[in-house]
DNA sequence: AAGTGGTCTAGACCACTAT
DNA sequence: TAGTGGTCTAGACCACTTT
């Protein structure tokens, strides 16, 4: 009857389930995130008042609360006390590219290489990035991740070389680099600064990276610190710029 | 008497301050996130029950539970029903790069000059982006954006030519580039997807935003989805490489 | 004054995990 | 069985905005 067309039936009812596996706040968010889709709320508009939801869904207010908040961080309402909530505009400066698709890639069939690993004097850059003396020790390590027999990262970094912490043979293992992606890394790295260029690949890198010059690539350079604030290392992942793209969404759906 | 360390003094008590301006919950997990910082709780370990917070604080459990929930969007923790809240460990892959440094690059001295504007009859791959049939004219633009009087984003792109939808005209405009950003713009656009590649700069490319070659640039693809979930527009901004670079840190502080 | 969002309570009940 | 997180209630009180 109510089928306007003929289709599928809707995803989502607008009514809440109570014996539903999914929570009456999920129920409740998904309910308002349709019907702003569907074009019932624009941008810009405002919806009902939390009061209002609480009547109309016969939920208790915090239920109401906690699905606007879903709606609030997922970037589709704002709430402005006093006044209301209402429904947001696309907004390109919110988009975030996540590196979920790089951890993908590391999950794959991922040998590490170890090309180059030595002991160097840290010139003035290098000290200033480890919070060392100019001069002082540090590990210069060089890897080459293959993926699928085929090298596909290049990896460069300067270690702190600590004989009273050994980090710094478990930092060569190829573990180490999949474990930073997925979580299982070590527990002695407190934070993190990443930064991403896009850059002309030098020579060496393209040699290694089997690519003719010239070429575009990835410069994914990186800082660890210890629960002291210490840097632990300092380098840069490099990577040919066929070899990936970052993708994400902003908006509904 | 407790100043171990002869300094400032500690920016967050490890107590409620129920007078505070900040809400308890914020207070809370500031007081755990501090605690975890300090390195009381490691990656792995576990913290204390809810039930714990409860009785150790003198908080509601309702309380405990959003200080807790604060923690796990911000990639502090995880939690698991029956067993307890854990520490995480730093994870490369949540890593997120957003887009609000581009942002502000657009809020600065820009200035949108139109290059050019004309009909264009679709090809396969347009018509595919656009969803319109081969040959159907769509819009061609090429913009180039001044920052400071200097070339720094170009911009080029198909819009769907609709007479009934006066989206066109207002596409022209420098407002819609930044309105893109800020989420003041079309109110028509329910979702966009976005793409994100590092590439050789073409000899256009090259020549309108004034570097010579070879250069590295960032292409941003981009394709904005209507409330009808139809195509309305898709394109690329080009920038050289050295002109920016993404930010992001990951871990605690 | 009336309406809005924001916080917080003090419990109840449930689902899951360990022992 | 005891302990854990997860949901939900039905209100109270507050801060803010609009009329």
């Amino acid at each position: 009857m109510s089928e306007l067309k003929g289709g599928a039936a809707a995803p989502v009812r607008p009514y809440i389930d109570r014996d539903s596996d999914q929570p009456v706040y999920v129920q409740l968010a998904d309910i308002l995130r349709q019907q702003i889709s569907a074009g019932a709320f624009r941008p810009g508009e405002q919806l009902p008042s939390e009061a209002m939801l609480v009547r109309t869904y016969q939920v208790s207010p915090m239920t109401v609360r906690r699905a606007i908040n879903l709606l609030t961080d997922q970037n589709v309402v704002t709430t402005v006390q006093g006044r209301g909530t209402f429904v947001k505009a696309v907004q390109l400066g919110a988009a975030a590219f996540d590196l979920s698709d790089l951890q993908a890639m590391f999950s794959d069939d991922a040998v590490v290489k170890l090309v180059e690993a030595r002991f160097v004097a840290a010139d003035e850059r290098t000290a200033r990035k480890l919070q060392i003396e100019v001069g002082e020790y540090a590990i210069y390590i060089r890897r080459l991740l293959l993926i699928h027999n085929e090298p596909a990262f290049y990896h460069r970094g300067y270690l702190i070389y600590d004989p009273t912490r050994p980090i710094v043979e478990s930092e060569l293992e190829v573990t180490v680099l999949k474990g930073l992606f997925d979580g299982t890394g070590s527990p002695l790295i407190k934070r993190g600064e990443l930064s991403m260029e896009a850059a002309l690949l030098t020579e060496e890198e393209a040699a290694i990276l089997q690519v003719s010059l010239p070429a575009a690539g990835w410069l994914l350079e990186h800082r660890f610190f210890d629960f002291d604030d210490k840097p632990v290392s300092w380098g840069w992942f490099v990577c040919h710029g066929d070899r990936f793209r970052l993708h994400t969404k902003i908006g509904l759906e």
